[in-house]
DNA sequence: TATAATTCCGATTGGGAAAGTAGGAATTAG
DNA sequence: CTAATTCCTACTTTCCCAATCGGAATTATA
């Protein structure tokens, strides 16, 4: 029951970009090197994010990724669904799961893998990408003791 | 991020030998067919649920498995944590996880894994065996019309 | 005591998905 | 024109889950 490193990786890789809303384009192979990604691997990611609708792309020289949202209107929830696939801990319980189960009218589990991912949901879906900018910036000047006042 | 069979073959095999508690062991070739579970797989499984400490096994003719302790003091989070190992989303956040990530100081991602890990892990540790046998009942005399009254 | 029914132990296999690699096409700034 | 970049497609490699297998050890019972 653990995520992907694709899910990590991409993860990560929005966030990134995140931080530097409003900016120039970010690039594949810097957000790679900076987190120690395989180059290649997080290209296909982003393509991922991208056909989602969470990035957007910048063909050519001095191309690159910019979030095509807001970092207030991306939720982690979005991100990892995109990556991951819908954070449920079972097939029944997922949004686009086909073919019932035909044991459903009898399980008893389901319900519980129904609660579960609820919870899951309901904490992704409440942190925005803007969210960690502001944890991380936090973070930052705690370490390097750069306090206002 | 979804449970693998082990945990599920697990989970359904262990709710039903906690509906036979108090009665004669329960053989795995039995629990098996019932759920339509790999037989010489489940036994594998059922050897994690006893050295887990949540069954006991009689061995020869008519032994099986029973209940290691009461339904009620046996949780899914017991049980789940036994077959997959901890339910959390990410190593970092597990109990056992030994070495500590070197990115951690800054890493803004894990304090969403904690809080994913402790909502599950509440849900799951809130659930015993009991509930679970008692809900099959309810389900199975509503499927059969057989009501009190 | 022989037999059948069990759990127990260790090894092995097969498949499928995750993780990563690779080559080159298309696009674009300068 | 060139270099930097994304894009597309395919391939490989690795790993682990799921399942299978053979046989040993244990025990009730006829």
């Amino acid at each position: 029951m653990k995520i992907s490193a694709k899910g990590e990786y991409g993860l990560i890789a929005l966030i990134d970009v995140a931080n530097h809303f409003g900016s120039e384009p970010i690039q594949v192979r810097n957000i790679a090197n900076r987190y120690n990604i395989p180059e290649r691997f997080l290209e296909q990611i982003m393509t991922t994010l991208k056909k989602a609708g969470l990035v957007k792309s910048i063909r050519g020289a001095h191309g690159g990724y910019q979030l095509a949202k807001t970092p207030w209107e991306i939720t982690l929830g979005d991100a990892l669904k995109a990556l991951e696939g819908e954070m449920s801990p079972m097939y029944c319980v997922s949004e686009n799961s086909k073919e019932q189960c035909s044991k459903e009218r009898l399980c008893t589990i389901k319900d519980v893998w129904e609660e579960i991912r609820g919870c899951i949901q309901k904490t992704l879906s409440s942190i925005t990408l803007k969210d960690m900018c502001n944890k991380k910036m936090e973070r930052e000047m705690k370490a390097t003791h750069m306090y206002f006042i």
